[in-house]
DNA sequence: CTGCAAGTTTGATGGCTGTCAAACTATGAT
DNA sequence: ATCATAGTTTGACAGCCATCAAACTTGCAG
């Protein structure tokens, strides 16, 4: 069964919702958090400081801002972001808030 | 005499405080026009919806995050982007969203 | 079938912010 | 001095949005 909504194409999506979307400092983790993982994440498997009700919210307005994709693995939402995509339509946009996000905060120490 | 607060250095404002300023419409059509525009542009002779009031309040914005730059000529506030400081600190992050905002409404039709 | 794990939905709430009108300040012109 | 122009400040208000708890749904394991 398909319980994911619907994907919109961001193309389709105006710079004010994406503006939107990436205002938010939760949001901006999760973008972040998916933009060095690997592999795709689990909603579960974020660093967040909300409760799950508010995780939930928060991947459906990045889902709706064409900014992440979701599918379903068992229980597991699984997230990946739409990086590729979005820099069709929006070039050095999402690399732009990411880099300067990153910065601010180096995950590990070099070396 | 100096009417004009302080111009915080571009390092010194958080991504957080940048995004908060890009997200409203007017202040966005504030820094497009700006950044479209061959001099600087005093208060009154930008082409926004809302009061003066209310422009006063986002011109303030803008400057405090480090955007925009503000001086005095006569009775004239007049405004000029920080785009080459702001290069610096994010690089690539203001003219992404200029160019995302102005792809979205062609002022001249190409040609 | 029972229980658990992962997320979602709903409803309520609090704070923030964009907005305006009105009163005000500062500068330049007559 | 007087007046007009340009913009600011203050105070109030309305709408929005992030947040949470509680109840619910879905899927997997035993």
């Amino acid at each position: 069964m398909n319980r994911i909504p619907a994907h919109p194409d961001p193309a389709e999506i105006a710079l004010q919702q994406v503006l939107e979307a990436l205002v938010d400092p939760v949001r901006r983790s999760i973008v972040t958090q998916l933009a060095q993982a690997a592999e795709d994440v689990k909603c579960g498997g974020f660093d967040l400081d909300v409760s799950a009700s508010t995780a939930t919210h928060h991947f459906k307005v990045l889902r709706e801002a064409g900014l992440i994709r979701q599918y379903y693995v068992g229980t597991s939402r699984m997230n990946s972001l739409r990086d590729e995509e979005f820099e069709q339509v929006h070039p050095g946009l999402l690399g732009a808030i990411v880099a300067a996000e990153s910065s601010r905060r180096p995950r590990k120490p070099v070396g």
